[in-house]
DNA sequence: CATGAATGAGGCTTCATTCAT
DNA sequence: GATGAATGAAGCCTCATTCAT
């Protein structure tokens, strides 16, 4: 045994995935360790050796979702240079980590309001600077003559209200498969934008 | 005797502004009848002159919203008869019935886990019925040659999380006008449905 | 009814007795809230429409002992002009205050610790000037000849400990009146001076 | 054999130390075993390899300081057969006692009431003894004519008082030096008692 | 000996709700 | 209509203690 029993981080991984469980469906205030503690089948004074408050679970399960997704899509632009294929790099990213990770993503959009004002506005920053990153993908391929833009902060604004959305519903094994659901957002989104899935791949 | 009951109905009126207030800002669970009645500046027993419960005043501000979008939604498209143009009168209530009810309609989004098992499987019905009508309103406007579906299930999603997203953010004064909003999004979703303002003019 | 109804006033008056009781007995940490409720015959619940928390009722209970102590005791010592009589309006009005106040006056001296950092610098700060003005009455009388000093801090030592100690146990109808422990500390005290209360009374 | 006990004594030793610390600085109430453990750089569940419960620890701190001061001052007091020269034998190791182990002392004040019930009348018994040697001692110089007793009982009192009191604010390295308190002191109270340290030492 | 995890009791506090005045 | 006081349930958290490893 080398200092952290099973027992104790399975015991922590559970707290964890309980704990994200019944924050999605009734939301952190809404839930109580109480309810936290019997489905991991312990005490709730027991929760206290593994979080040191219910903030801090909350900060567990959501902590760092936005730097996960930033650096995802960072890569996948970054490994292309044409800026429509690099706009399309980012959207499948964008919505198949929005699908993968649908759980911490909608705690993440839902439960900010329950984080201190602190942390909150640490969050809040990340998420413009990703929006703003969306809005330069869709500038650079209009300068590039590949989008014809109605009106650039809209059009960002809908690719992320997409994947808010998308982590609302998505269950694997539901109506459309993953690849589906990328390929025809994507195709969706690109006709919005003027262009076009067809126009990104040639 | 009307005048005896005025100051009544404006305090009825001042708890549900400053409810709608805090259920937005820091969500139900988290706003006390406490929070409530300091804003109005009564008592917290005093609040039981004008609601029966908690749950009584959150019902208040959902109540009826979904049934005000549907028919008002309802009312535009019927106007018309052109199946893009349906499409279109549809787009634009919807987008400024979000817009204008923002509040209200982001409490309806949030808080519906808040409600009562019956009342939430009623709302969630009329919700489902709501977006079947955006399917259908799309998948005429198809079999007329008007559009070019993608996935009609995923159009859906899009033009109704468009009114979540936009419930999320949309002041009065604030950077877009409401007319441009509508103008913009409209042609943004026309797009992405293979069609354009333009031809729906026409 | 004035606005405060009798039994308000009469519950919160009881829990600050009940209170003080309870911390004279058990001490602040070790009394419970609960304790505090049942002895009032009310709920924990209810003591907050009187108190804001444990430690205010711990405040209400303590606060001001000190200025009244050091209020009533200058206004004795101002009341005389001789420096040896000024010492003995000082030591009979500081052991009757002691003795009539002691409950409160046992509390604050024990529970300083349970104060917030703040607050028991301020009570602090109170007790050194406190001490130093029996000093200065001790070297005062000593200027004029009446009292033979052996060493002043420890002369003033000894005669808060001496209040310290008599609010420990005295109790109204106990082994000594207050006239006697009064008359004859006084005496015991001016001895250790140098000086007697003949002297003083000449 | 004895080496390999040696860092299990000094661990136990260390628990004493750092729980005295506490315990005389926060109370024993508001001191957590949690706060005695990191202080020894140990885990809560280690310190009770060393110790039975809080309760016992508290018991091994205060535990025969009573039987300690008693015994050091019976020696002293056995030692010289004159009265007065008995009495002052008494003062000055009563002071030195109160001095030297402060904190312990300190503790088994402070800290009488939480202790179990039996243990408390135990410990009260031993105080009363001891108060009652204070009055024998001063009442057989009276009788041998080198005092003049105001109210031997307060005198009693006025002394524990100074040693109650000293082992509050005494530290080694103070203001003043061990040696030049118990003079001044033995001083002081001689002089409450009609007699005076010169006439002691004749 | 030390540790980390578990427990159950209890602590303070807040809350929605009721009701006499 | 409004108020202040009361209630009981519940919430989060800490604590002393135990025990397998």
């Amino acid at each position: 045994m080398v200092g952290i029993t099973a027992g104790g981080q399975a015991t922590a991984d559970a707290i964890r995935r309980e704990a994200a469980d019944l924050f999605s469906t009734h939301g952190y205030e809404a839930t109580s360790l109480r309810q936290v503690a019997a489905k991991c089948g312990i005490t709730v004074g027991s929760l206290y050796n593994h979080i040191s408050s219910k903030e801090d679970l909350l900060l567990q399960i959501m902590g760092g979702t936005m730097d996960e997704l930033t650096a995802q899509v960072a890569a996948a632009v970054e490994r292309v240079e044409d800026p429509l294929e690099r706009l399309v790099a980012f959207l499948s990213n964008h919505i198949s980590f929005h699908a993968e990770q649908a759980q911490r993503v909608f705690i993440g959009n839902s439960e900010l309001r329950s984080l201190p004002a602190d942390l909150r506005a640490e969050i809040t920053a990340k998420r413009r600077a990703y929006r703003r990153q969306v809005e330069e993908l869709i500038l650079e391929a209009a300068k590039a003559g590949q989008t014809e833009v109605v009106n650039a902060r809209l059009h960002a604004y809908n690719i992320i209200a997409i994947g808010t959305d998308v982590a609302t519903w998505y269950r694997p094994g539901g109506e459309f498969s993953l690849e589906r659901i990328v390929k025809d957002y994507t195709e969706i989104i690109l006709r919005s934008l003027g262009a076009s899935a067809k126009a990104a791949s040639r």
